[in-house]
DNA sequence: TTCATTTCTGTTAGCGATATCATACGAGCG
DNA sequence: CGCTCGTATGATATCGCTAACAGAAATGAA
């Protein structure tokens, strides 16, 4: 008993075709009509094919292969009540957080989830601004940098109890839970590590401390072990500056006129780093042999250059992956199964010929 | 050598227990029950204030303070027909393709949209796939990197009649409008440019043409060019490298083994300028007298370098931007005002000290 | 005052899916 | 043959919001 297939391109007269000029959007029932099924075997079809007899399931592709149906998720999100959308906030879309995003989408996509992903420059206001946009959109999970974050967003996210896991660093009091490194010890280590080479008059170029706890718990970790080993630090010894090429130039040089006498600078961040590395260049200053330099990040270039930087090995990609892991576990089991609350994936100083 | 940290040491447990059922979700109905008034007097205040009276206005802005309120855009999308939400495709998330990125949301966010982000590893087949997830999504609208896209993707766009906006590339037949500059006659200037001063055995070092029409024209314009100065360029004096500065080395190696004679590199991509750059200085060949050496992109790095790199400069943030609002232009106005199709940015060679 | 206009506010019917429950249909069995 | 189950399919009521229209209140002109 065949069914015809085809000709009946006639759809059902549905219920009067009212207002709104969209007509041409095609939904589930104009699908179910024309492959003579109910839209409930559509759906069923579409989210779990071998819940429904190969005979309707075969109808059913075909008519949305006819009809070039392309699923409403907004629909199927409202009526679910879960998106299937995971919203990550960095401060910056640069290579650095590209491969921590790159992690999150490689664990996020085969699990059927996208991705949303906001951009602060490093400012609260905006990452809460982003915060409640992200959560408007009803995401089903948050992935944020670091553990420093307004008032508003740590309540709101308690409120609505929406899974977050922060990364880039540790911390003891997780909003949720986080997984990361400790940028305090890595400092500490790279600092411990130039004083162990014999340098005595270390410089710091770091990133800007004000909203982003990253940056301050390297500058920590400095001046701490510098404290430890009874050598200067004060604030003359230190430069702030946006993670750019050129300001770690213009760091380098502030620090080379309030200290000439300086043998090592401790660059919180590749980028200054390698503008520090090429400013002692151009000034003809022997690296490592006058000036130590050591980085952060190892980013691409620290290996290509020369001499090539000496720098800390963090888990850029694992954090991403890790977190989104860590998120799917909570989001695609039925319980509530929480795994550790912090982890850590630690560093790793790479020595190479820049001290 | 190298000093470790961390090995997933293992932390404390998470809270016990915290389901996610959306029961307790604060409804617009409930917001106009406390405020004592209808539900669309609700929508109305918050999407347009101006509409409803002070009284109102100040009663529903208490209640939605009380409770919490986060209206949920699904829904409102749904029922609006609109999602304010905008899609962007792009090759890579690093930092080229980062301030194109800026440039798109510097202008989304003041107009209340949001953008989706995707990233296709210049695979044309990872852009179909995000492709229909965001139309899944109900995007208003698309910005996708070059013009060279699936058939699937082509059809798909057109039938729903998604306004669409390329970028980073130029060609008289957009999909829907696209701006950007011309990579074919980026290219050719450079070329043309180191053939004026007098190099003669220039070899090319560019991205893999695969599903990159911007790597193809770029090569496209080497080769012209050469070809009209009656230089060679045959395939042994082009190299294919993925864009990193490790292999912007590699690349550099294979065309000097090749061809030991040649007097200048044009690198597609200042990524690989910038490995090939330092491949020589370690080899001892001197830049820009024996090899000169030309980049593409004018990124950040290119000026920090020594010697400086000579560049092509391209509008990455203008590109984002003003494809934003061509995209916005459409989505806000009443009627389909069409700007210009093709919105030619320009580009600028950058003479520095490579060359 | 009276009626026409112009606000302002409320009622109702979807938007396009899914959840839930009901029903139909066989299979298995005494 | 009648009855119980288990599985495949369908009918219907939401999900939380906005569009469209209706009704009420305020304003203005005659």
């Amino acid at each position: 008993m065949s069914i015809s297939n085809g000709d009946d391109a006639e759809k059902a007269e549905g219920p009067s075709r009212q207002r709104r000029r969209a007509g041409e959007q095609v939904r589930m029932t104009d699908v179910a009509a024309r492959a003579g099924v109910s839209v409930m075997s559509v759906s069923r079809a579409i989210r779990d094919p071998e819940r429904v007899s190969p005979k309707i399931r075969a109808r059913v592709e075909k008519a949305m292969r006819e009809t070039g149906y392309v699923p409403n998720a907004l629909a199927s999100s409202l009526a679910s009540q879960r998106t299937r959308i995971v919203a990550a906030i960095v401060p910056f879309i640069n290579a650095s957080f590209g491969d921590t995003i790159r992690g999150i989408t490689d664990v996020l996509h085969p699990s059927g989830y996208e991705l949303l992903i906001g951009e602060t420059g490093h400012s609260m206001q905006v990452e809460e601004r982003l915060t409640n946009a992200f959560l408007s959109h009803r995401v089903d999970g948050l992935l944020l940098t670091g553990h420093s974050h307004t008032q508003g967003v740590r309540e709101r996210l308690r409120n609505l109890k929406v899974p977050v896991v922060e990364t880039w660093n540790l911390t003891d009091e997780p909003m949720d839970q986080i997984v990361g490194f400790s940028n305090y010890e890595a400092a500490r280590a790279m600092t411990r590590y130039l004083i162990g080479q014999g340098r005595r008059h270390i410089g710091y170029l770091g990133g800007i401390t004000k909203d982003n706890d990253r940056a301050t718990d390297r500058e920590r970790g400095y001046i701490d072990e510098m404290t430890v080993a009874d050598l200067p630090c004060d604030r003359s010894l230190r430069s702030y500056r946006k993670l750019e090429f050129r300001h770690g130039g213009e760091g380098c040089e502030e620090l080379l006129e309030r200290h000439p006498d300086i043998d090592a600078i401790f660059a919180a961040s590749d980028m200054l780093a390698v503008g520090a590395l090429f400013r002692c260049i151009k000034r003809g200053i022997a690296v490592p042999d006058d000036i130590a330099i050591a980085g952060f990040d190892d980013s691409d270039i620290s290996s290509a250059i020369h001499p090539a930087l000496t720098t800390v090995r963090v888990p850029r990609y694992e954090m991403g992956s890790r977190a989104a892991q860590m998120l799917l576990q909570r989001l695609d089991t039925d319980e509530e199964t929480y795994g550790q609350k912090v982890v850590d994936l630690g560093f790793e100083i790479l020595i190479r010929d820049s001290t």
